[in-house]
DNA sequence: TTAGATGCAAATGTTTTGCATTGCG
DNA sequence: CGCAATGCAAAACATTTGCATCTAA
């Protein structure tokens, strides 16, 4: 999975892009594909120094605060979602697979592999909750952290 | 609620903190009894800045570094929890509600109000998914956001 | 042509660290 | 006395902003 249909998926985020580009009165560059084009075949989970870099070896350079621009621009697209684990600097995902379909994050604390799941029961629960507390609910974030299959095996 | 009995959870915190002071060959100093009760004071989720301003104004000056030692320290010795909201500076809250009787919370994005609350059937789910992917669950962070009572009220 | 985008460097905000000095045990 | 703690200033990060220059529309 992945690479396989990648240009598909970048497809589809550039066609949405450009969409908020006209429609906000914003320009389409250069760099705004290349830096799209690394998010995509970055996989999930990119901060923005690793964006820098990959965009930094497929083409030329690339400045440290277009790719923070650039990327607030994606989210307020609606094709990337910050995310903040740990403590460390922010990360960023496609947004493909947002649309309904939300998800949280497992993170293994000693490899820091990150996996994805869904569940309705627990959102359904968190709605009840907000409502018993009168709140409006907008949004949430949950992540569960632990040991990953592979590290409990190794003993380090 | 608060200021009533804050004397009485001073003490229980402060022992806590000699035990874990004595076992690890560390100091009792003037600094670490007055953060400690402005930490106590300022009651839940505050900032290094806040706690900063509160030791200076009921004592003397005191080192920005020296505030976020100690708290770490406090975060080590288990009377203090870090925790991270929205991007914003990591703020503490006290561990005493925390020992076997775990919370989340509930965040009002107007006015930062926070809520704190529990939901077993929420953790039994949580665990079930760790366990479902082979993940040996060791904690998680859970915040949901929403517009509270009255916020929603004020127009604004 | 012109408003928006880029890239650099400087500024900001949060947290950590080096080091001389102080103070608890 | 000796090691740990403090306080200051400087460093380290992550991120934002000012501004001169460039470029898509």
């Amino acid at each position: 999975m992945g690479t396989l249909n990648s240009e598909a998926i970048f497809a589809s985020l550039y066609q949405r892009l450009l969409a908020h580009l006209v429609s906000n009165g914003l320009k389409q560059t250069r760099q705004r594909e290349d830096i799209l084009r690394s998010f995509v075949e970055c996989g999930g989970h990119v901060s923005i120094e690793e964006l820098v870099a990959h965009v930094r070896k497929r083409k030329g350079n690339i400045g440290h605060a277009t790719v923070y621009r650039t990327m607030r621009l994606f989210v307020e697209s609606g094709i990337a979602a910050e995310r903040h684990f740990l403590d460390g600097p922010a990360r960023y995902e496609t947004a493909e697979v947002l649309d309904d379909d939300h998800h949280d994050h497992l993170i293994c604390t000693k490899c820091t592999a990150i996996v994805e799941f869904e569940n309705d029961e627990i959102e359904e629960l968190q709605e009840q909750v907000a409502k018993g507390f009168g709140f409006k609910l907008t949004n949430h974030k949950m992540e569960l952290y632990g040991i990953c299959p592979d590290c409990q095996i190794k003993t380090n």
